[in-house]
DNA sequence: CACCGTTACGGTATCCGTAAGGATT
DNA sequence: AATCCTTACGGATACCGTAACGGTG
């Protein structure tokens, strides 16, 4: 059975059961058009149309219900070749403002797998500060926030846990922390402290894990950015403390990582988007890929009004 | 776009996305399913699955769009191929009761006509005299009856007229009629006559036509078939009167026909069917040919309980 | 290195147009 | 005689399997 036959079926029918004028419609030969109804007929097994040798009569019973099936198949095979177009309707801006750590670290492999399923997509990836994201996303410049969370509650944004970012303790080679089977806070406190600028979440939590214990770490350098921290640890300046998902073992050669989850608590990771904005579908399928469990929560945010508590 | 494609997409999807095994399921090369499939990608103009290279990693939003018609579209295929079963039942018996006359002069055309759209309808066709059609019909032994009316009212049975029969005056060539330019009734009074046999309508219409005018006409014979009484007009026995559409110019060589629509009210033809007995759709269809106006009043009658003037 | 998708190639079947035949009106 | 469907035939095209290639985990 091939789309072509169906469709000559349906241009006999037009022409009121005349072959050659249908052929002549479908700029073909009418000898083919005749043998391809035929081919048809045979596959089958049902005689489509009455014949009297030298005309076509009439449609079968059998043909009417093959006529009203191929009028179908054709509607949809039209709309199968129209799909083109409307995809590319079917995409638009995303734009995501995220922090250096979970741009660099966590979001590439998502963003490459939702790129490949959403071609008409153009995503714009801003990065910041936390303070500097939830203030995009409020301002609405921004459609989806990803960052820890702000200082000081924004009314304008609805956030969600989206997860949770384990703390390592970062070292030049041969540290003599290295040597120590379970290191303590006070252990870390008596080397010089490199970690995250002020306004960073992680930062604070950091500090408050030292102060419980009655410590004042040294803190003789802080950034905004994994990176920086990292290339004055491997000068030697100090240890860090940042994201665990912020370490690469093949990458960073010039480092080494010690697990210290027992020593802060995790960092936790919101996603965000702006009340009263609601999202596309295409980028509810972005926090699809982000946190699979959010999207309905994401989905009644958008469309709500702000309001409190929306952290669960 | 063929569907064979369509076909190909579905099964890769059915398997997690790995062509080889679509290939093997569908019995054949790994390297024809990929190619049909980028074939219909590039027809489409549509990336239908995100790639790796060296593997297919998902399906793209427009993708899933063309997924979701193609599975129509071959669901109605399918669908198309089991009309043939299906034809086979949407066949069944028609008995369709009858005259003589309809049975041999009217009916042939439009039974061939039915019989070229309805494959599966087997036709068993009776014939009889009126009183025999309505008996039967009234018995349940017939679906249809089309004959001139019953000399008594059959209560299990609805009838319409479907046609009237006009009559012609039937006389061997060279026949002293023939010279007349308008016949009366006297002229044919003068001549012995073969006509139908008593219990038919039209036999008793005609002598009414004739005691109307205090003519007693010689019915030398009657008989319930017109090709007997053509027979004996032949022969030279009498002239016959009997109904035009009985007569056939090319066929009938030996004969001559007056009209004679002047003389004798035209023969009025019921359709008949029984009350409580529903036609089937093709029953109805086969209504549809002989009398195309009387399709819904036939589907009413056949599904209410009998009652008087049915007759319109 | 095992697996998978893509590319290349060649034999074969299918498609499709022209020409001729046959039936009907 | 004109119209229309069917059959016949031959050249071009598309199909499809095998084999070789390239990338990936």
């Amino acid at each position: 059975m091939k789309i072509k036959q169906l469709q000559y079926l349906l241009e006999i029918v037009r022409h009121d059961l005349v072959i050659s004028d249908a052929a002549a419609a479908l700029h073909t030969s009418q000898p083919g058009v005749s043998k391809e109804v035929r081919m048809l007929e045979e596959e089958l097994g049902v005689v489509i149309f009455a014949r009297n040798r030298s005309r076509l009569i009439s449609v079968t019973t059998a043909g009417k219900r093959v006529l009203a099936l191929a009028e179908r198949i054709l509607a949809d095979a039209h709309k199968l070749r129209s799909v083109a177009v409307e995809d590319q309707e079917s995409g638009g801006p995303l734009r995501v403002a995220t922090t250096h750590t979970q741009g660099l670290y966590v979001l590439p492999k998502i963003i490459k797998t939702y790129l490949d399923t959403h071609r008409n997509v153009r995503l714009r990836l801003r990065q910041g500060t936390p303070a500097q994201i939830w203030q995009l996303l409020a301002a609405g410049e921004a459609d989806i926030a990803i960052s820890s969370g702000p200082k000081e509650r924004v009314p304008e944004v609805a956030m969600f846990e989206c997860g949770r970012l384990p703390r390592i303790v970062l070292t030049p080679p041969k540290h003599p922390l290295l040597l120590l089977s379970r290191i303590t806070l006070k252990d870390i406190a008596s080397f010089p402290l490199i970690t995250y600028d002020e306004e960073f979440i992680g930062r604070s939590k950091v500090q408050s894990a030292f102060a419980a214990h009655g410590l004042a770490p040294d803190i003789v350098l802080s950034a905004t950015d994994s990176d920086v921290i990292k290339a004055y640890v491997k000068l030697g300046l100090g240890v860090a403390i940042i994201a665990k998902a912020a370490f690469d073992s093949r990458r960073d050669r010039g480092l080494r990582a010690i697990e210290a989850s027992h020593l802060f608590p995790p960092n936790s990771v919101y996603l965000g988007v702006r009340h009263e904005f609601p999202l596309p579908e295409y980028g509810l399928e972005f926090v699809d890929l982000v946190a699979p469990q959010l999207r309905n929560q994401v989905l009644r945010a958008g469309m709500s009004r702000g309001a409190a508590g929306s952290v669960r």
